[in-house]
DNA sequence: AGCCAGGCTGACG
DNA sequence: CGTCAGCATGGC
């Protein structure tokens, strides 16, 4: 994640899982592509959201000390613009496990379902397409990705794709409707869904809590209850671009910068 | 060893 | 509408 201080990369983002440590960078099969983090192209540039101006977002924060502190602590942070059925497939293998974890399962998928690429005498592995996943059976699959219970979401939101369920209008879409467009896929709650809309599909309202986010939350506006009221009170503190203070949010809980008692 | 993890589904009230 | 047990797996 082009300028990232030294502080979190592409291996430990927390938003995608598949990318790899090579000589001087990063690299992944994206799309349907090989993408380094140092390509320039068009895509490369939108994947790695490079128009937003993340100064402003920051001055966006003065008056809301919390989220000022979160941003500084993450300089060069970013929120990647990723194909929305990679989005939806990482983090559908996402829910209630750890982000080690979830990296070994979506390497896993991609290495037994999708294209290999080679580049620069290594392989790389994108993700499969749902016209491949909706025809693997769920035994195998668990099997194969050790996924558990979380075989059966894959195949039947990918047969729900294959069949005609759009995610690209889910970018057109406002944030509500989207969501609970959404949630009528397999294995999609109302945090996956956030994280979907957020990494996805170019919603910067959307407002993933999950476990330290919500400690967040408490800690420093009181703020206590369901994941779809943490979710509408942050919208209502933080401001439209809720879900880029999430992101500093959430890294600076989860490795500690910050102390949640 | 036992709790925890970028939670969801289905049942039940 | 909200609540909640059950769930596969492995990191720590």
């Amino acid at each position: 994640m082009r300028n990232i201080d030294g502080k979190l990369t592409l291996i430990d983002s927390a938003q995608v899982f598949h990318w790899e440590e090579t000589e001087n960078g990063y690299t992944a099969a994206v799309n349907g592509r090989i993408m380094t983090d140092r390509d320039e192209d068009e895509e490369a540039q939108t994947y790695f959201d490079d128009q937003r101006d993340y100064n402003a977002v920051a001055d966006r924060c003065r008056g809301i000390p919390e989220a000022e502190t979160a941003i500084k602590m993450l300089p060069g942070l970013r929120v990647l613009n990723q194909p929305c059925w990679e989005a939806l497939i990482a983090f559908i293998l996402s829910s209630n496990n750890n982000v080690k974890r979830i990296r070994s399962l979506v390497l896993s998928l991609c290495k037994n379902y999708g294209d290999r690429y080679t580049y620069r005498s290594r392989e790389f592995y994108g993700f499969p397409g749902a016209e491949t996943l909706c025809e693997v059976p769920i035994d195998e699959l668990a099997q194969r990705v050790k996924c558990g219970y979380r075989a059966q979401y894959l195949v039947k939101s990918a047969q729900m794709v294959k069949q005609g369920f759009d995610l690209e209008i889910l970018k057109e879409l406002p944030l509500e409707k989207a969501r609970t467009e959404l949630a009528k896929l397999s294995g999609v709650g109302p945090k996956v869904a956030d994280c979907v809309l957020l990494f996805g599909c170019r919603h910067s309202d959307a407002f993933p809590v999950d476990i330290w986010v919500k400690r967040l939350m408490e800690k420093w506006f009181h703020e206590t209850g369901s994941v779809q009221y943490l979710r509408d009170r942050a919208r209502q503190i933080l401001g439209s671009e809720c879900g880029l203070i999430q992101q500093a949010m959430f890294h600076a809980a989860r490795t500690g910068m910050i102390d949640l008692e």
